[in-house]
DNA sequence: GCTGAAATCACACATTA
DNA sequence: TAATGTGTGATTTCAGC
């Protein structure tokens, strides 16, 4: 049975350490944000329940592992019925060099980040996971030189905080 | 000092679980990896103090928020000179709702993803930080309707295996 | 790779608002 | 009634060997 709440301040406190640390002891942040070990505890538990908190992972360097090249790859389909675009998005989710893909509007249906080692390896992915498998009209690659920001952090402002939440299941 | 080392296959398969999740316990994952408990431990921090691992987070679903708006924004710059551009990338850098920021080669210099509540929020941050502050030639908006797909997972294949990585300070 | 001490997690229960 | 705080046992981390 879904229910909502709002996100109280203390949730938000919590979010914005746990986005920037999710190893740091509950006791020490509980210490910071002045509640008791187990409130701490409980709230992060509800807050991972609730599927506000989606995942609780380790970010990998991409660069201090040769994975040296971004590129932008932008997708128009031939046929844009319905199944054939889930058959695309898929394809893209199974794809493990692909880290983004969004629908778009405009001139182009799709735009995907793509992180690969190499140039060699972008042309071999191309080939398999774009060009090869049809049903793509044109596509067009654009490589950033240089990332200059990369973040998973949301900002929670006063409207945010505001705002209802779906919470648990 | 710093060393090099290569990532060998325990390391590489440590790495593909801590970035689906860094809360399972090091004992779980030794069992797993048919390895003992304290030689898991000793190499995921050896990891993270090589850079490898950039960081350990809780990732929170930006839609639960009621952030429910992206938006790509290109920007190119009046002046290139490399103080301006410099001044542009730590602007970007400052903003909450700057998730990220890319130099790109072509039509626009900086490729920015936005995320914002609604879109009275993003004509405010676009008039804060973009066509207020000065210098910006000329910016150009996409909305993208669906995220079909992000992850900060990157693959190890056998090739990005053998590559040298930097690892220590 | 094994063992043990120190720390952390996570539960039951009493308390409060 | 729902959420917090206190106290306690089970797990986990992490150092020495």
């Amino acid at each position: 049975m879904p229910h909502f709440r709002a996100l109280d301040k203390l949730d938000r406190k919590l979010l914005n350490h746990l986005q920037k640390d999710n190893q740091i002891p509950t006791r020490v942040l509980a210490d910071k944000l002045h509640v008791s070990q187990p409130t701490c505890l409980r709230r992060i538990r509800d807050l991972r329940e609730a599927g506000v908190i989606n995942a609780d992972i380790s970010m990998v360097d991409p660069f201090a592992l040769g994975y040296g090249m971004l590129a932008f790859l932008e997708v128009s389909l031939l046929n844009q019925a319905d199944e054939f675009m889930h058959e695309f998005e898929a394809r893209m989710n199974k794809e493990a060099e692909v880290m983004q893909c969004y629908f778009v509007s405009g001139e182009y249906d799709y735009f995907v980040v793509v992180h690969v080692i190499d140039m060699d390896a972008y042309y071999q992915f191309v080939r398999r996971a774009i060009s090869g498998p049809g049903n793509v009209r044109h596509f067009h690659s654009r490589f950033p030189m240089k990332k200059t920001k990369f973040t998973t952090r949301i900002a929670f402002d006063e409207k945010a905080a505001e705002l209802q939440v779906k919470t648990g299941k």
